[in-house]
DNA sequence: CTGAAAGCGCTAACAG
DNA sequence: CTGTTAGCGCTTTCAG
């Protein structure tokens, strides 16, 4: 139905390789100025669109790169998509998205997605890097450019950025510390993985590096774990609330992400505790909802819009034909102190 | 790189139609139980994924449809554009998504991505309808069948799905009214649409009906413009809050979508106003962060996810060769009440 | 079931 | 510049 290269030469009254040398701009073309002006004309006035699908087809190649996330309802995910997709369109190339829908189930379906799209490079943000192992050969067999978000694959060839959360975090507890609380918890979930490797996660275990660190207890009541919505922290930390003895309960929260440490904040509100009075509240990813929160919350930040530029130059160099050793680079992260944190309240017993 | 039908055949041992016809399900493949084994094995064994491009090319669909957001950033259009996928991966299509990145230059390039796209059908959400000619010839000349979300284009088999602001607008104005203010201003700016269009918005005009209908006067002072962030509703109003003399200012604002809502709380709080005491807020979308808000903003709600349904099953419909007249509805809109709003403080003069 | 052949829209090489 | 040709990977038809 839409024109096609074909017709657009008919109507131009030229050869459609005459025209394909010109509406691609290809160098060896030696139209004259008044032809070129002639297929120009005629492209515009029925519309042409070259069919990306069909040239694709013909040059093997799509110019399309494949981002996996977890979860775009989590504001951070869309910052880094954004971000992605205008360092790719610099270099021609399109985005397309699959996401996991924060289960292992999804994430599974969108990787075989991936890999039946015809990308030519893969950018992914794991929950469960270990499942993916056809995701691996599929690599190794046909060279397709991958580079992964904080996941490390030795020796792959598989660039990778990551992010230290480790002085970001050691700077929120110690906050925390300072600020005169030692009965802290911890709030995660968001990542469904299989048990075995569920507290791999780097934000929880520097969390408990410092809390020893500092002699603090960490009771495993302490470690609270929900489902990755804010209804999920809301549902969880309210159950929490409502079977723990105050005297017992934590001064402090640290969640895993954002959304997570406001769904905290709204089930402590609605359990009638003042924030930051009653409970010190951090998050991580310092997304714009962090800032402007009615009680603004503390955060852990980390420069988003940089890595995801850094990962996105590391997958174009490699399409590139850039064959140089596998890369590896770590960003840092930091407290961005708001409103949400205090010192404990004194203990009315 | 990818292996190829051909390949599959040659591994299992049968003709490349018949390993098409097995591996497409297609009705008329009379093959047996044990080449269709052969076939699907050999097919695991190599990883093959057909090659959609081709596959569309030849058939001539691609099975996507193309979307149009104004903003990915405001997560109302997240949770429409997840809604939409579902539904179309039921009826085996995917789904692209375009955003306008809230410029007019923005949607104008979106438009013609989705125009070059190849899809079998588009969903809009324009800022500026008007603007796109070029998208109705082609919708005319090609029959592309399309649904806007939020406008209407009579005469022209476009199907569309509308939300009806009025009661919501109603209910939230009058119940500012009913808890005694009088002054109340009114938030807008996230389209970015040409002068002469840009009051066109039916939530103003309902506000401004409203409020007439209480014989209560609405200075050009309390109508106020601001981009499309947080940041710019914050910036804004902030501007606001420092030139307005506290005896005139507004009482209560109506903002025109919940991230806006919520930058103008900000602004207010950090002016040292108490919400709802000093200022009531109400936004609308009501999206989770409003619910979640550690001050729970009101905002004018309305089903988003079915009516995201509604649009797919209308375009879904006329993929399928429905061709009844023209189909336009209404979803409804009310006010949920949370905690920004409240009587304006009496005042100390 | 096989094998051949055509064609979707495009690019690219080549002889005129 | 033209016109032809081949082929990307696939579907589909048709004679064996």
């Amino acid at each position: 139905m839409a024109p096609t290269l074909k017709e657009v030469a008919k109507e131009a009254g030229v050869a459609i390789s005459t025209a394909s040398g010109i509406l691609t701009e290809r160098p060896d073309s030696w139209a004259s100025e008044s032809t070129r002006k002639r297929v120009q004309e005629a492209a515009n006035r029925l519309g042409y669109e070259a069919n990306r699908y069909a040239r694709g087809l013909r040059i093997g190649s799509f110019q399309t790169i494949g981002l996996l996330v977890p979860d775009l309802l989590n504001p951070v995910y869309t910052v880094y998509a954004r971000a992605i997709q205008e360092a790719l369109e610099k270099a021609g190339y399109s985005l397309t998205v699959e996401e996991a829908k924060a289960s292992l189930k999804g994430e599974s379906a969108a990787v075989k997605k991936l890999l039946a799209s015809q990308v030519d490079g893969i950018l992914c943000f794991f929950m469960d890097m270990k499942a993916h192992e056809k995701l691996f050969t599929k690599q190794k067999n046909n060279n397709l450019p991958m580079v992964f978000f904080g996941d490390s694959y030795p020796n792959s060839g598989i660039d990778n950025v990551q992010i230290d959360f480790g002085r970001g975090t050691k700077e929120a507890i110690e906050e925390l510390i300072k600020l005169g609380h030692s009965n802290i918890g911890v709030l995660y979930g968001y990542h469904p993985v299989p048990k075995e490797r569920e507290r791999a996660d780097s934000r929880m275990e520097f969390f408990q590096t410092v809390l020893s660190k500092h002699d603090l207890p960490f009771p495993e009541s302490n470690l609270l774990k929900s489902g990755h919505t804010m209804q999920n922290a809301y549902d969880r930390f309210k159950e929490y609330l409502d079977s723990t003895d105050p005297t017992d309960r934590v001064s402090a929260v640290f969640a895993i992400n954002d959304i997570l440490a406001l769904g905290v904040m709204r089930a402590a509100i609605d359990h009638g505790l003042s924030i930051p009075e009653d409970l010190s509240i951090i998050g991580v990813d310092n997304t714009p909802m962090s800032q402007f929160s009615p009680i603004a919350l503390s955060s852990v930040g980390y420069p988003i819009r940089e890595i995801a530029r850094t990962a996105t130059d590391f997958l174009i160099s490699r399409l590139q034909g850039d064959k140089e050793a596998q890369r590896e680079v770590m960003f840092s992260t930091h407290l961005v102190h708001r409103e949400s944190i205090a010192p404990p309240a004194v203990e009315v017993v």
